[in-house]
DNA sequence: CTAGATTCTGACCCGCTGGTCGGGTTAATT
DNA sequence: AATTAACCCGACCAGCGGGTCAGAATCTAG
């Protein structure tokens, strides 16, 4: 049965994704997603190839799917403010998922060179690129349409993109070092302020 | 003689040093550094109890050193704009000499639980604790003296440190997945530019 | 019930690398 | 020249972990 091979190819994502998030991808071993999974080391590579293999596909539909329509958001018909701040929402939505802990995130971003697969890579690379480019392109449409002031788009999309990661990793993962506030839970931080914050330093 | 024992050591140390920032931490090994010295895998244990020793003392003499004195910084007697300024012009001026390729620093603040020794780590982490406290307190004295808006000043200081680490990770490393803007060289930023987006976001 | 296909398994393989150690080489001392 | 100490070395060791495969277990069909 189809439906027989699925579940089991379903029950060892699941069971990857879900010690990838909390012990990152390279402190995972194949021996403990088939403990974890209650099968022998040997079944995993009966539905994929390679470690690889597997957070590739995790890549692609837990991470990636989550940034499918951000295109969109530049052809919205709203101030580019307003566009900025769905943009850090989708970031905070989709983060709020994946971002159990500091491990996952980073390897992905910080370390995709050292993953074998070419394609996985440049699948990493240009999700960050895309993002980027979005934000690029929301302020220079700002700047053209005079919401924000003339200044160097480049350099303001860096330092919001900046920005906006810095705060994502603070609020949503449990980075040892950079807890730098450890008192202060992520429910506590105040986006609007935020915002505020960042989008201050483009207004005219 | 000292000076022979020394001249050893330091060699081995300016090696790993080298190589460290070329390929990274975990992609050099300890075969790399004796071949590139020129001398033997066993003489680097002569003078280095592991890898991590070596780690250690290229980190508080290369990296930690530059930013010894940042405290004086809050004592200054200029306005706290221009302390950002120099908070600013300290980051690139240390990065700018070992930030040659993602790797060392990426290394060395993402990966820092990957080591294994204990005190290394906690001076990793009091590093970057230490910047952001330099840097939250001279948000809190700039809203205190009026310079700047009542404002969340750890938001603040968040937003600042992620903005300018990551213009500073665009600006001096080699990072390829964020290679953004592959036709800009580093030199062609404006410092000033960036400065005025980010402090904007502060100002009354 | 039986034969063959399918699925599952963990002992095993193998490349890698940080670290060790016994013995060789050089230099200082007498 | 002989003794000894300091220095140097690379073959070797041991643990690790991704990936393999021969056979066991289970399922399916006739």
């Amino acid at each position: 049965m189809a439906k027989g091979k699925n579940t089991k190819r379903d029950m060892i994502l699941e069971t990857a994704y879900d010690l990838f998030l909390n012990k990152g991808y390279w402190e995972t071993k194949i021996i403990d997603i088939a403990d974890t999974a209650g099968i022998g080391k040997g079944t995993v590579y009966e539905y994929f190839e390679s470690k690889d293999e597997i957070f590739f596909e995790l890549f692609k539909t837990k991470v990636a799917a989550g940034y499918e329509n951000l295109s969109e958001l530049l052809d919205k018909k709203v101030p580019c403010e307003k566009k900025v701040e769905e943009y850090l929402d989708i970031e905070l939505t989709n983060t709020s998922k994946y971002a159990v802990n500091k491990s996952f995130l980073i390897d992905l971003m910080m370390k995709s060179d050292a993953f074998r697969n070419p394609a996985l890579i440049e699948s990493i690379h240009e999700l960050v690129k895309k993002k980027f480019s979005i934000l690029h392109g929301i302020i220079k449409e700002g700047i053209n349409s005079g919401e924000f002031r003339k200044t160097d788009s480049e350099l303001a999309a860096i330092s919001l993109m900046g920005a906006i990661n810095f705060f994502i990793s603070i609020n949503y993962m449990h980075i040892e070092p950079f807890e730098l506030i450890p008192t202060r839970k992520a429910s506590e931080w105040n986006r609007e302020e935020f915002l505020d914050l960042i989008l201050n330093g483009l207004k005219p």
